[in-house]
DNA sequence: CGGTTTTGACCCGCGC
DNA sequence: GCGCGGGTCAAAACCG
């Protein structure tokens, strides 16, 4: 699976690198090409070509079929005009440029060859991913059911999730009139998160009832069962769409009911990890309990943005920076802030989703695990079954008045091994979120907490523009060469083995948002990669010049698996920095990783479909491996 | 000079 | 009502 999965990443790279070389290799590259090589033996060829329109699969010849073929025979009939030059050649000139021609054209069929066994390479590892990733969600699912029989629905409902609205911008969701509307019949029936994603993926759930929310409500009564597609029902896009009209911006505002905080707990050796996003200090406070003080940052890429953080150290691990988000952006993002800000208003969101329910009034129902899924699957989000089963709400007993629920990605967790990572989750015990209550999130890849987030909780914005953005979500800047010596100094102090890649910046953005656009993988690799390819020249809005990207974050480092079955077995050098190198994301920020496929492996698909095979719980430890390592290593 | 940071004052919610 | 603590404001200081 892990292999596969970045097999399919690199070879669906590789696919479209070749496709666009294909492409362009018919207007741009080959055109220039023949302007200095095929030119000049046009006139030679006249004889040829009349030939050829007389016998247009003469053997000897590369059959160049369609587009190549035609703009070879309109390059020819250009350059016919400077005939007159080349008629002056030497008949051995002539030779050689009939030769370059040769060469010229049988490079380009090797490279339709090329790209067409990379096509059918593609759509292999598409299957094998298919399959893998059915056999993947029937492993996971049965841990995350426990006591609740799997439906025969799951691969069915496997493929409906491949439908990914592809949206980005704020998602308000009249949640509030939804609450008042499931507080009084449907407690669980939460769907929708109070607060839009104005940065997050939205993966909005196209298909018919989800497996998610199968698991997610595994109790639920028919009569529930049958309320659930209403509920998908009143959540169509026009809704969305009316919302978003209608200025969510105020709603939000407006209803301070609960500013969900999302806490990103990271080892940061600096002041504040970069998150890619202009932050201004407005204030610094000693918080009680902790000599640290706690600094106040407001985003200033926008005058009216009401997003705000909180940087604090943690008073038992100095090292660890807890960095509190609140509110939701209200303008575009450079794309280094993407990631986190998709995190974030994702982690948010489901907070939300999850929160509300148990703090509805009269609602005795905790936010268990069955609830977020079934309240992030009606918004933007989607946890499927297993995420929801290993979603961890430690505190279960979500207060109404809290006002600031908080849930917390964990970054800090050191992972001993690939398969056995300590499950760091931490709540209502810190400081920053001791009022209120708290959803812990580890990203040190437990199986839990890595799965936890595997489903769909962001997808892919379908705007091309925005899809630019978003997939620059999910890029990894690398860090400057300052930080990498400050991450490898870590790592030989910790003896641990160095990575064979430069050290992730965003860490934490590109993990979440690559773990959480699992279910959609297929669908948004292929998205995101034409995108990109299709986009090639830019990363989209630049790097705001407040903040280098790699610059300052250095978070999750201890995350980083060490000597991974992945860069072992996978490749032995760094396949996302040399793929990365070669994207054509980067150029707007150099350093910068851009999206995440790119850190897949280019191999073999080999063990795509070797890994099958596999016994449930090894399979689950190398899944369990391959996002850690691909969504932290990426 | 404009933007950012610092820092004391102020506001507000909550608990007692 | 009062005190406490969190959060924000805004003037001054700082910086490039």
């Amino acid at each position: 699976m892990e292999e596969n999965l970045m097999q399919i990443s690199d070879q669906g790279d590789a696919v479209m690198k070749k496709e666009k070389r294909a492409d362009s290799s018919g207007d741009e590259e080959v055109a220039g090409r023949r302007e200095e090589v095929a030119a000049p033996e046009v006139e030679e060829k006249r004889p040829d070509r009349e030939n050829d329109d007389m016998k247009p699969s003469s053997p000897g010849k590369k059959d160049l079929s369609s587009n190549k073929q035609v703009s070879v025979k309109t390059d020819t009939e250009r350059f016919s005009s400077i005939e007159p030059d080349y008629s002056m050649a030497s008949s051995s000139s002539r030779k050689e440029q009939d030769d370059q021609l040769e060469s010229a054209k049988a490079e380009m069929g090797e490279v339709r060859e090329e790209n067409q066994r990379l096509k059918m390479y593609l759509n292999r590892i598409m299957k094998d991913y298919q399959n893998l990733q059915m056999q993947f969600y029937d492993i996971v699912r049965p841990d995350a059911k426990k006591s609740t029989a799997t439906t025969n629905n799951d691969h069915q409902e496997v493929e409906e999730l491949e439908l990914v609205s592809l949206t980005l911008g704020r998602f308000s969701s009249d949640s509030r009139k939804d609450d008042k509307k499931r507080t009084s019949g449907q407690g669980k029936e939460e769907e929708r998160g109070k607060e839009g994603l104005s940065l997050g993926l939205d993966y909005k759930f196209v298909a018919s009832k989800s497996d998610t929310d199968d698991e997610a409500l595994p109790n639920r009564s028919p009569a529930n069962s049958s309320q659930e597609p209403k509920e998908e029902e009143t959540w169509p896009p026009s809704k969305v769409l009316k919302t978003i009209r209608s200025g969510d911006d105020e709603a939000l505002q407006q209803n301070p009911v609960k500013k969900a905080r999302v806490c990103v707990r990271a080892r940061c050796d600096t002041p504040t990890m970069n998150d890619g996003c202009q932050w201004r200090k407005y204030g610094q406070k000693i918080a009680k309990g902790n000599p640290c003080p706690r600094a106040y940052y407001r985003c200033t890429v926008a005058p009216s943005c009401p997003v705000r953080k909180q940087v604090q150290r943690c008073a038992e691990d100095m090292s660890i920076l807890i960095t509190t988000y609140e509110g939701t952006h209200n303008h575009p993002l450079p794309m280094s802030a993407t990631a986190m800000a998709s995190t974030t208003s994702a982690a948010a969101s489901m907070l939300l989703s999850g929160s509300s329910s148990s703090s509805q009034p009269g609602s005795n129902a905790p936010p268990t695990s069955n609830t977020i899924p079934a309240n992030l699957h009606g918004l933007n989000f989607y946890l499927s079954d297993n995420s929801k089963s290993k979603f961890y709400l430690p505190n279960s007993s979500l207060s109404a008045a809290s006002s600031h629920p908080t849930i917390t990605l964990d970054l800090t967790s050191t992972p001993s091994s690939s398969s056995s990572f300590p499950f760091n989750r931490f709540s209502s015990a810190h400081p920053t979120t001791a009022r209120y209550p708290s959803t812990s999130l580890s990203f040190g890849s437990s199986e839990s907490n890595t799965m936890s987030w595997g489903n769909g909780l962001l997808s892919y914005g379908s705007t091309q523009p925005y899809m630019k953005n978003q997939i620059g979500a999910l890029n990894i800047g690398r860090p400057p060469a300052m930080e990498n010596s400050i991450y490898q100094s870590f790592i030989q102090k910790n003896n641990l083995n160095p990575p064979q890649q430069p050290l992730p910046t965003d860490t934490i953005a590109a993990a979440t948002k690559a773990i959480t656009a699992d279910p959609n993988f297929q669908s948004a690799l292929a998205a995101a990669l034409t995108s990109i390819i299709g986009a090639g020249n830019n990363g989209g809005v630049t790097q705001p010049a407040g903040e280098s990207l790699a610059q300052k974050l250095k978070c999750g480092e201890q995350t980083f698996p060490v000597a991974s079955s992945y860069s072992q077995t996978v490749k032995g050098n760094g396949c996302a920095s040399s793929f990365l190198n070669k994207s054509p994301s980067t150029s707007s920020q150099p350093g910068s990783l851009m999206f995440l496929p790119s850190s897949l492996p280019f191999t073999t698909p080999k063990s795509a479909s070797a890994s099958p095979d596999k016994d449930g719980e090894a399979w689950k430890v190398e899944v369990q491996d391959w996002f850690f390592h691909k969504f932290i290593w990426s």
